[in-house]
DNA sequence: AAAGGTTTTGATATAGTTTAAAAAACAACA
DNA sequence: TGTTGTTTTTTAAACTATATCAAAACCTTT
């Protein structure tokens, strides 16, 4: 526990002021708080002790009073990695930017799933991901703690949440190569247990359907996100009987890798190789070919999830929103039509 | 303002606990709080009791009677790019973790260093850097509250401090490339008006002099630690009549910049140039050649800031530390030994 | 049994807002 | 002017857990 206060001169308190005012304790507050009715002259009196004392409500008495206060908590798990580090980042910045705008003071989180989550004294919670902390977020709607998840379309849970179009994100990456002119399109998968990759090879499938170009099992190949992993499937893919043209990767991360392999094969990206990543992760700008992504709109997602909570939070009823943002195509170097020329 | 607790049915307090086990409220709360001496008798009657209502106490009225919270903030810039990213997320998660360890709940601040930053019910703050919210610090302390900085060594202000030994690190880096046998060695260098950045420069010229090579201001390269910056620096670098053979670079990001105009200049590294960062941010590690860099211990640094404000916090009299880490070399695969062979 | 010391217990103060109720002020009508 | 009704303004008490200080209970020694 944190001392805040030393108090080596007792501290002013409303009961001071309403003494100095010779008003009571509740036409203070009154005043203070702009709430209500107080007459002309009356007001001016406690403004006037206010001044003269330098009286600032105690914050502690004030929650205690209302039974409320302004904390916000963002939980968000502790992987490590630069990419992660992006993501984690965007969150907290469009979380922390919203509850800036809305008074709201921003607990942070890092949990590693285990460890049970104190929430007392916590206005409402807003979870980045599920995985591993289901049990959490059960535990927190139990306790009818206003909840928010993010980054999971979550459909078997009463609770809000905010997600991106993983699957319409990727349709719009293969609908461009299609358009390009690719008809052998192969797809790099994230890590299948998680929901966006797995709707990412959802979409991937479902264009592919629709522009009437057969799924090739030895087209996809699945993996958990890691360089290695995204690295010995690059391997595969550039190495088959009948190579793919383009390729659309689950990350941005394992986008660069690919196009690293690429090169160190001698391939040329994109005349050799079209590529499409997915994130929009700043450092796919590196190297000597900008990559074409999709873009999440993290910060948005960010800032609507502390919108929504905060609405839970006013409302005093139980309600659900689901929410799920667009993902847009974006366009830089590492596509070409097919055939080339 | 967030309703925490909507109070339907009544909450069972302290003196429902009291009043059912037949003792005083001090009494239920010594027990509860293991507080000074009950005897066994009374103990085991409001430990039932407490069981059996299934009482836990208001965290607002604890706070409240005690003055004390245990909150502390963390105000970090509002930066942007994916190496700050990294270099954020490395201190919320340092200083996240050591949190949990001594049970300190973590608020945090994106700031502009504009907004006033309102501090109500924070036992103590850490300030991320110092540029642009001097005024923010200097007001933290007249009110009393802990504070501790970090990412910075303050000498002209009585305030806890830790900060990573930025000279000494450049001057680890400069001896390195001095030990393989290079004396033309340029630097690239960050923001001079940072401090790190005009410490790692320090320590450039500290080195060189010690080893008995003179500085040459047209091996110095002054940048804003953009990639654009570094970029030009690296042009004009390379194309210098006297070129150096070696070049310690600010920061990572820089330094892969380097590295890329060097390949597009037909330059190999590490042959034609040795190059040296500074940060070890993962980045270094993509790309074909990793990166020789210096490490900051920022987890360090991030939990050691928790560990100093707790320590102020726990003490009732002023009291400032001030704090430099060890930054040490990472060799990988950017430099060799000059002459080559 | 009394004195002195130690252990154990409890009443009260502390904080600001809300609720519900009282008091005051004002208006309308006889 | 007095009465009634309505509106405006004000207030006491409740909420909650801990710290402080004082009191009570208990124990030991002379």
């Amino acid at each position: 526990m944190t001392r805040v206060k030393k108090t080596p001169s007792k501290n002013i308190s409303i009961i001071d002021v309403a003494k100095a005012s010779g008003v009571s304790i509740t036409t203070v507050s009154r005043v203070i708080n702009k709430i209500g009715t107080v007459k002309e002259a009356n007001r001016s009196k406690v403004m006037r002790a206010v001044k003269e004392l330098k009286f600032s409500p105690s914050i502690f008495a004030q929650r205690l009073a209302t039974g409320k206060s302004n904390v916000v908590a963002l939980v968000i798990p502790r992987y490590e990695g630069v990419f992660y580090s992006f993501y984690a980042l965007e969150l907290i910045r469009g979380v922390g930017t919203m509850c800036e705008v809305l008074k709201l003071d921003l607990l942070l989180h890092l949990t590693d799933a285990r460890t049970p989550l104190s929430l007392r004294g916590v206005g409402g919670v807003i979870f980045s991901d599920i995985i591993g902390n289901r049990a959490q977020i059960e535990d927190t709607l139990a306790k009818g703690i206003p909840c928010v998840v993010i980054n999971y379309y979550v459909e078997d849970l009463d609770v809000s949440c905010i997600a991106i179009d993983n699957a319409g994100g990727a349709e719009n990456a293969v609908n461009y190569l299609v358009e390009l002119g690719h008809k052998k399109i192969a797809h790099i998968t994230g890590d299948i247990m998680t929901q966006p990759a797995a709707k990412r090879l959802e979409g991937y499938k479902r264009a592919l359907e629709k522009n009437g170009i057969p799924v090739r099992a030895d087209y996809i190949f699945e993996t958990d996100y890691s360089r290695g992993q995204a690295r010995s499937a690059a391997e595969k893919l550039l190495k088959l009987g009948d190579p793919a043209t383009a390729v659309f990767v689950a990350s941005d991360a394992m986008a660069l890798e690919v196009m690293a392999v690429a090169r160190e094969l001698g391939k040329n990206i994109p005349n050799d190789l079209s590529i499409v990543g997915f994130d929009d992760n700043p450092s796919g700008l590196y190297g000597p070919v900008g990559l074409t992504t999709v873009r999440q709109p993290l910060i948005r997602m960010a800032e609507e999830s502390v919108k929504e909570l905060n609405r839970l939070i006013g409302l005093n009823k139980k309600s659900v929103k689901k929410i799920l943002l667009p993902a847009e195509l974006v366009i830089r170097e590492s596509c070409k039509p097919f055939p080339v020329g």
